[in-house]
DNA sequence: TCTACTATGTAGAGGCTCGATATATAGAGA
DNA sequence: TCTCTATATATCGAGCCTCTACATAGTAGA
């Protein structure tokens, strides 16, 4: 364990990731979703301002299950193609935490600078 | 001219892409910069929380001029490298202003998700 | 002369999202 | 019965964007 992992830190390259990622996390954080529901779920709640098309949304759970900020359990239900569970872990509710304060300073400098960056 | 150029709306699969080109529209909306100069204040103006690196700027720059949202005009003056000054234009202002209200929106909608997602 | 700073620019590598495609099951309707 | 639609997961290639590194160039100071 480092020291000090997830710096509050949102960086500029990386925010269409970051921001998905949080998205995600955020959803799981009311309960276990799986992939499928988590889509439509998001898309309610943002008004249909956000929307993940597949290929973006499995990736993204696959690697943060690999990263074990969530876990994916198999329901194996009769007379149904058989989902993956995904809730979230100690490690992921953190991570969300953080993360939030970060995108909060995140748009604070933000709108700073496009505010002519006056102290 | 289309009818509603600019719509409001900032998407997620843009955002490192739609920031950059603001944070350096609302640079100079405060008056002409050269390149060099605009990363330098930008950094000042951030905190160091924002740095370009020049690989990302000029493209960017090149970018922005042939769009017509900023005009560059090259200073010759003796005894310096000649560089070239860009300047906002009716249209990039108009666009800063634009996406500063996307960027609004976006915020509010995300932070609504990340709180629940409720009314 | 060598180094550092100002200043602009391009090329290649890598990462990420999207659209398309594939697979699989169940229910509705013709 | 056959087909269409919805649910459900997964992968691949194209395209876009930023980063690192390299290339170029003038000036000032050691």
């Amino acid at each position: 364990m480092h020291p000090s992992a997830d710096p509050p830190t949102v960086d500029i390259q990386s925010l269409s990731r970051s921001c998905n990622r949080l998205l995600i996390l955020a959803t799981l954080s009311s309960g276990p979703h799986h992939g499928y529901q988590l889509a439509l779920e998001l898309e309610e709640r943002s008004g249909g301002a956000f929307r993940f098309q597949h290929g973006t949304l499995y990736p993204i759970l696959h690697k943060l299950e690999s990263e074990g900020l969530i876990r994916g359990d198999w329901d194996e239900e009769s007379g149904r193609r058989r989902r993956k569970s995904y809730r979230l872990t100690a490690a992921g509710r953190q991570h969300l935490e953080a993360q939030e304060v970060g995108w909060r300073v995140f748009f604070e400098r933000f709108f700073h600078v496009l505010g002519g960056g006056k102290p």
